[in-house]
RNA sequence: GCAGAGGUGGCGGAGUGGUCAAACGCAUUGGACUGUAAAUCCAACUCCUUCGGGAUACACAGGUUCAAAUCCUGUCCUCUGCA
């Protein structure tokens, strides 16, 4: 796929946070029908580390990935570790600064940071860094993340174009967040702010289901309505195969979850022979089962490998389970994504 | 045969008079996971239950005690060493 026709059609990207879809090789990751993949910018600056892969000649000669890449900024980390205390770090409105508890080495991403980093890896999409917390936030608390994320916005932007020559020079797209919580009229504000700025794509952040699990529709309208038509919505996070298709029936075209592997690997697959269309492999009624995961399926596993398989080798702990696990929920997911276009 | 050690839930293995239906691990059986600190986490795992409890249980059979997986006696079995 052609970067410029990016968003146009529906599109599904895993997530290879540190540069691999966890348990598949590249080769393996292209079979699935996978065009795109979402690494992370704060995963990657600790290791490898930013100049390491300026180095290396980026993320995809790395991978020997020659489809599209996305990079998150790293700001859902942010919230994920620095916010909920999980490392130790400080969030300020020039950025964070944290330590990473693998080496104990400290580091700062800030919006300009975010960017640099982001050129380093060697995106096609970059991600502006934002200010993203817990779902539950009082009004005030959200406008605080909205502002900052603006904010943030307007500096990864200005960074881009003052140092790189902005989409012009590079041919990368830049993408901001929105945020704005569970109030959609902050959701609106935070969109049209970011409109007036100016972006390449408008990305749904934050948390994308409520307490119940369910998709929070009416926020993710609000971006949609306050967004331009001609450039791309991507819903990150989202999600499963049923907030997909919600998702992409009120505008959406673009989405990453790591539902699709995590649950591979945690023996939750897809498969259209099920009436709610979730198999667990790991239940014990799989275990003699010779037919495949899903007989509508022509994936690698679904065509070589039987359900008693799978089951036995996730049941076992062997490698060669996730993977073939993976390698199915993937083109399930890129097969589903298809279909809604 | 003699001398030591020991027999605990599907398995391994704690516990050595009461707070024990019995730690912990494994296995098993369900479930969760939504811009990945996740090959992770949670729950159930003797039987019955109106979910309050109830009934049997720590090789087997007796006994001591208010109370035994824990103490005593006998039986059976296992392992190690010596013959």
């Amino acid at each position: 796929m052609e970067l410029k026709d990016f968003g146009k059609k529906n599109i599904f990207m895993p997530d290879a946070t540190r540069g691999a879809v966890r348990f598949l090789t590249t080769q393996q990751l292209k079979d699935t029908g996978t065009e795109a993949i979402v690494t992370n910018t704060l995963h990657l600056m600790i290791a490898p580390g930013a100049e390491k892969m300026k180095e290396l000649g980026g993320i995809k000669k790395l991978m020997n990935w020659d489809g599209i890449v996305l990079t998150d900024s790293g700001g859902f980390q942010v919230f994920s570790l620095i916010h909920s205390k999980k490392w130790e770090g400080k969030i300020d409105e020039n950025g964070a600064t944290f330590k990473s508890p693998r080496e104990g080495n400290i580091y700062t991403l800030t919006p300009e940071t975010s960017i640099d980093i982001q050129m380093c890896i060697g995106s096609d999409i970059l991600v502006t860094l934002d200010d993203c917390r817990k779902s539950d936030l009082d009004e005030s608390e959200a406008r605080e993340s909205v502002d900052r994320t603006v904010a943030w916005a307007r500096r990864c932007k200005d960074h881009f174009e003052k140092v790189y020559g902005g989409t012009k020079e590079t041919g990368k797209l830049l993408s901001c967040v929105v945020q704005g919580a569970k109030y959609p009229e902050l959701r609106k504000e935070c969109a049209k702010a970011l409109v007036e700025i100016g972006f390449d794509g408008y990305n749904f952040g934050g948390f994308v289901v409520d307490e119940d699990g369910e998709l929070v529709l009416d926020e993710m309208r609000a971006v949609i309505e306050n967004t331009p038509v001609d450039k791309f919505k991507y819903a990150m996070g989202v999600g499963k195969p049923d907030d997909i298709r919600r998702a992409s029936k009120i505008g959406y075209r673009v989405f990453d979850t790591v539902l699709v592997t995590r649950n591979a690997r945690h023996g939750t697959l897809y498969s259209s022979d099920i009436e709610d269309e979730v198999l667990r492999i790991g239940n014990s009624e799989y275990s003699s089962d010779q037919r495949p995961i899903d007989s509508n399926c022509d994936c690698y596993t679904c065509k070589n490998h039987s359900r008693a398989y799978v089951h036995h080798m996730l049941k076992a702990g062997e490698a060669t389970g996730m993977t073939l696990a993976t390698i199915h929920n993937l083109a399930y997911y890129q097969k589903l994504v298809q279909g809604l276009s």
